[in-house]
DNA sequence: TTTATTTAGGATAAATTTGTCTTAAATAGA
DNA sequence: TCTATTTAAGACAAATTTATCCTAAATAAA
């Protein structure tokens, strides 16, 4: 038995992030992307991410315009309120930041798991990190060559 | 499409973490364990978790007894050297707390993700935590009652 | 209105994870 | 030696995640 690919975001999650972040940092430039273009900057499956961008638009982090010179974008204004949170939310749940390790579905400080009190930083950290991290400053990091969503 | 059930760990890595802690419980009073006993005490598929503490004898995280009698159990004196990370590492593997968040294959200081300094710390505290704690101290937590597998 | 372009969405398939069932191997005791 | 018990291990199946393909709907421009 070989081991998992267990990582701390599902495939989905991934990809829907980094879509979001080169849209945002396209939108940065008045530019509206069409799905072969993100992809094409993301390294992901064409019609795979176009299903999570669609369910992202749904949840009304990014706007889409079907038809000729369509495609997705982010509001300017709405970046700065966009955090982390919502995308990983919208995808993957709560669980990571919310649950417990050992996947109790009650777990508590009344009742709680072994490793409970060793999560409790660390989930609380990370959520905190996710709450307080915009699709803005990652799209302007990227914009401006400090980082990178592929090789 | 509706949400995914990402955790921190796979259901395997949590199957085998609670069996790791059951077990050692019960060596600490010289009780080997048979499979039918862990799984009842930590609510697992039988067969299932059969396998995933298979696996964790050949990392030889824990021992095995075939025939009439036997069953599972850890060395006394090995507990405190058993740590989380070494049953973590052999299930899910170390992206977890050594992998990108945003699963670039590479992703350093030199060419970071997007997120790559948001989940430094993260992940630094995780994978320290999971270097230090070991299976001693979580089986004690349960055997003393402060803790619990499942409700 | 027609055509071309693009997102939306459904059906389907592949890959992985989770789970079951059956048999083999080891071993203790009668 | 024979039987019963228990782990080891393989084949198989179900569920979930990841991925592809095809058609519908929207819309801009000719």
């Amino acid at each position: 038995m070989t081991h998992q690919k267990q990582s701390m975001f599902s495939k989905s999650c991934e990809y829907g992030i980094k879509a979001m972040i080169y849209i945002a940092s396209q939108s940065m430039l008045d530019r509206r992307v069409k799905i072969g273009e993100v992809v094409e900057h993301i390294d992901s499956p064409v019609a795979f991410t176009a299903k999570i961008v669609g369910a992202l638009v749904k949840e009304n982090v990014v706007q889409s315009v079907t038809g000729p010179y369509g495609g997705f974008y982010i509001d300017k204004h709405r970046m700065s309120q966009i955090m982390m949170i919502d995308i990983v939310t919208a995808i993957d749940g709560d669980s990571i930041f919310n649950g417990c390790g050992l996947g109790l579905k009650e777990c508590d400080n009344e009742q709680p798991c072994p490793m409970h009190y060793k999560f409790v930083k660390i989930r609380a950290d990370l959520k905190r990190m996710l709450n307080s991290t915009s699709i803005l400053e990652l799209a302007q990091g990227l914009e401006s060559g400090k980082s990178i969503l592929m090789r």
